[in-house]
DNA sequence: ATTTCATATGAACAGGTGTTCATACGTTAT
DNA sequence: ATAACGTATGAACACCTGTTCATATGAAAT
């Protein structure tokens, strides 16, 4: 049997005793991970978000920024607050937001320049 | 007026003739990024795509492996697929997926050995 | 040819999500 | 005190999403 050279399913057994050292992840941590990114899967959350790396900013400050909504704006700041993405500090009535998170910050930075750079070329299949 | 020395507002006028240059994201852009979050954020997927980031995985192998039916792994690979996070390459009866994107690569490596770092201390308030 | 294995696909469902609106809270000014 | 401003919150809505099941496709072996 077996006459095509084809069939070889390497690997039958991926993880022996499933060894964190390398890039593996258990089922909670992944949650943990998606939770994050799942924050950053949204397009106004994302610019939300970045508008507070640089410098701290108001909310209203954001809103009119991003034509978005005061209301709309407090909420995801709820949710990006409660993940410890985003941290508030209450000035007179305004709460300016700031990044929290440093490696999110190194992330962000990273992929808005990469965005950013020159479309790396769709011409291949 | 303004007798306290609060209220000040900083940068009324944020992005003045909104250079790309700095850390700014325009909706489009803000939108594809979110895209690539999403796919992300959910944690079978996530597992999924870390599975495929050393080496090229068949699409059962990795059901076993995650404890995830085949439909379901099928189902994701197909949205990572359209993305053109992850490649696919048939051989034989198996079709065997790797990651495609090597920016995505490095970051999902970089996360990866961020959770599996000792906790850092969530003492702090 | 048929059978078996591996993967893909479509429908259908429960549950979640982003947004808007109205309203409440907290702070500052009058 | 009241009024005005900035922000937060809850309900309600339409919409989307992950998962399961059944079924189809494609390839290799009998």
């Amino acid at each position: 049997m077996n006459t095509c050279s084809y069939e070889i399913v390497p690997m039958p057994q991926p993880a022996l005793h499933s060894l964190p050292t390398a890039t593996s992840l258990t089922d909670d941590k992944a949650h943990v991970l998606a939770e994050t990114f799942k924050l950053l899967g949204d397009p106004s959350r994302l610019r939300i978000l970045i508008e507070t790396l640089n410098a701290p900013r108001a909310v209203g400050d954001i809103a009119t920024s991003l034509s978005l909504s005061p209301s709309l704006v407090s909420h995801h700041l709820r949710l990006l607050r409660a993940a410890r993405l985003v941290s508030p500090e209450r000035r007179g009535k305004h709460i300016f937001y700031r990044l929290h998170d440093a490696h999110i910050a190194h992330l962000l930075a990273d992929m808005v320049a990469h965005v950013n750079e020159d479309q790396h070329d769709e011409t291949e299949a």
